[in-house]
DNA sequence: GACAATGTTACAGT
DNA sequence: CACTGTAACATTGT
């Protein structure tokens, strides 16, 4: 699922292909008429709106923050593209030549001839058209096979003060600091520190994945509360954090299940995990003997080792 | 056909 | 009031 180096692999991906390209077509079958899509590209109300903003826009940057994908368009306005469980962007060329629910599909990236034929990358659901390629018009497809992903077009200059307020501070920023991070940790003293972690009020971008990751590494349990750990303990879990971040974005994010970049392929973070969807296996930690645990924690699965994480 | 998966939020409870 | 915990929601594959 895609947490902070997901999103920031298939923006750095954003910035080397589509950067500079117009917007010339819009296309979706994503349509819901649930609460959750309204206002959404997924309402089919919403679409046209949609589409009166992002249609013949040139996109002139794409960012991120916390899990938000930001693409940029030239008349001040922003698409903001939330991935959630299963959604990732794709840029190639949409290619109808394999059958699944009736339909034939399949994915073909820019500069490659072969096409993909990864299940994965099947659920197409948004596809965005570009006009002015050299090579002719290529394309960005958003695919998510449950669905759950977000889009929604919004005036740039509000952006940070609106509807991403509630957002905490980038853990990757060098100005954010083991002292800030302290502080942040300490407004929910009681809570569990991995429920703590994954609140993107507190810190923005971590998620299950990385969460598990980093307190292993920091040799903390899940269930410990902010207010409990020592200041050597902070500390590890401070270098952990930035560690296993950036290690992720290193290995071109996680794709132990469906997150893909935007080629179509997949990330390498999953060789590296040494608690995430390890239950029953040995503990990789040198002289420990313990075998990895799944806990529920705040209706989420947490893996850690009950040996080595105290 | 119940269940699990997770980010987000609304609401109930302490 | 301030803080924490829980459940619901979106959807699909197992």
């Amino acid at each position: 699922m895609p947490e902070l180096p997901e999103v920031h692999t298939t923006v750095t991906g954003l910035q080397k292909s589509v950067v500079g390209l117009t917007i010339k077509d819009i296309w979706s079958d994503m349509w819901s008429t649930s609460k959750l899509a309204r206002n959404t590209i997924k309402d089919k109300t919403y679409f046209p709106y949609f589409k009166k903003y992002v249609l013949n826009q040139k996109i002139i940057s794409a960012s991120r923050r916390a899990k938000y994908i930001l693409i940029n368009l030239e008349n001040g306005f922003t698409m903001i593209i939330h991935m959630k469980m299963t959604g990732h962007l794709m840029y190639g060329n949409y290619k109808q030549n394999k059958k699944y629910n009736g339909r034939e599909w399949s994915w073909i990236p820019a500069g490659i001839d072969t096409p993909l034929h990864d299940p994965y990358n099947r659920h197409i659901h948004v596809v965005f058209t570009f006009s002015n390629t050299k090579k002719g018009n290529s394309q960005l497809a958003f695919c998510d096979s449950r669905k759950f992903g977000t889009i929604v077009v919004e005036k740039t200059s509000t952006l940070h003060t609106e509807r991403l307020k509630h957002l905490g501070p980038e853990p990757l920023e060098k100005t954010f600091t083991e002292n800030n991070f302290k502080v942040r940790l300490l407004l929910s003293p009681k809570r569990s520190i991995k429920t703590v972690l994954m609140d993107q009020t507190i810190i923005a971008g971590i998620g299950n994945i990385y969460s598990d990751e980093m307190l292993h590494r920091a040799h903390i349990k899940p269930t410990r509360t902010p207010k409990s750990l020592k200041k050597n303990e902070v500390s590890l879990l401070f270098k952990a954090m930035k560690h296993v971040l950036t290690q992720g974005i290193d290995f071109g994010g996680d794709s132990m299940s469906d997150y893909r970049n935007i080629e179509g392929s997949r990330g390498k973070f999953q060789t590296k995990h040494l608690v995430y969807l390890r239950t029953g296996e040995m503990c990789k930690t040198r002289g420990c003997k313990g075998i990895i645990k799944k806990q529920k924690i705040g209706g989420r699965s947490a893996h850690y080792c009950p040996v080595c994480q105290k």
